[in-house]
DNA sequence: TCTTGACCTGGAGCCCACTCCAGGTGAAAT
DNA sequence: ATTTCACCTGGAGTGGGCTCCAGGTCAAGA
């Protein structure tokens, strides 16, 4: 049962110290494991979970959707088709963030090529 | 010379007139022409760097770094180079936005496919 | 002519997602 | 033993990008 410093949990996931904070104070992250002075101490659980929300975070999901999701892990699983239907409607809103960057940028490349040519 | 109302442009472009106005007041748009009333009668460039206003910031640029761009177009022909960087460099990041959404969505499919497997 | 509606201004307010701070406790290294 | 350092809490503050409001002016259709 490997567990990790506050630090550690850092180094690991890329989020801030004062972020981990937050998120298990808006209930993101359920209550973490404390040792005797009242230092967190995270799981492998909690850090695979902060696998995930890293994730979806980094793909634009407002944190209102991923404490529905937090939510819907926490209560057992039974609700894994209502997961997958949350993460494939998620999905699509990545395809469409994705092929409207890929149009945006081909509108940036014509500009670019016009630029190069009135030089 | 066509000219637009604002109420053209905001169907037009997508921006409210809250988002016209203030990009006008941070001078992202130059001041635009007024009829006899004071109110803003857009031009056909307007409407068209409002296009290019709408790229950048749906690719993620900050209104910081569109500022520069348009300080840059103000500035004259002399700027084209400098404006040709800018967006290559804006370009490198799209793409690495792009490359990013399209990691993070494979790891999404991973997890939609663990789900249908316990399923 | 009247009324409705588009528009104006300056400035305040809002939302999201953190980020920072003060004041304090415990642990670890010298 | 002491210093330094990681960490704690509750709560205030920040930054980006709008969005809304009050109070007012013109304009265009019935």
């Amino acid at each position: 049962m490997s567990v990790y410093t506050p630090a550690e949990v850092v180094e690991e996931t890329g989020f801030s110290i004062d972020t981990l904070r937050y998120y298990e104070k808006i209930g993101l992250l359920e209550r973490i494991d404390r040792n005797a002075a009242g230092q967190r101490r995270f799981s492998q659980e909690d850090v695979g979970w902060l696998g995930m929300v890293r994730c979806l975070r980094d793909t634009g999901m407002p944190i209102a959707t991923m404490l529905r999701f937090a939510e819907l892990v926490r209560a057992g699983d039974h609700t894994i088709p209502d997961r997958i239907k949350l993460l494939e409607e998620h999905d699509r809103q990545v395809q469409a963030q994705i092929e409207n960057l890929a149009a945006r940028q081909r509108y940036i490349h014509t500009k670019i090529s016009y630029y190069r040519r009135v030089l």
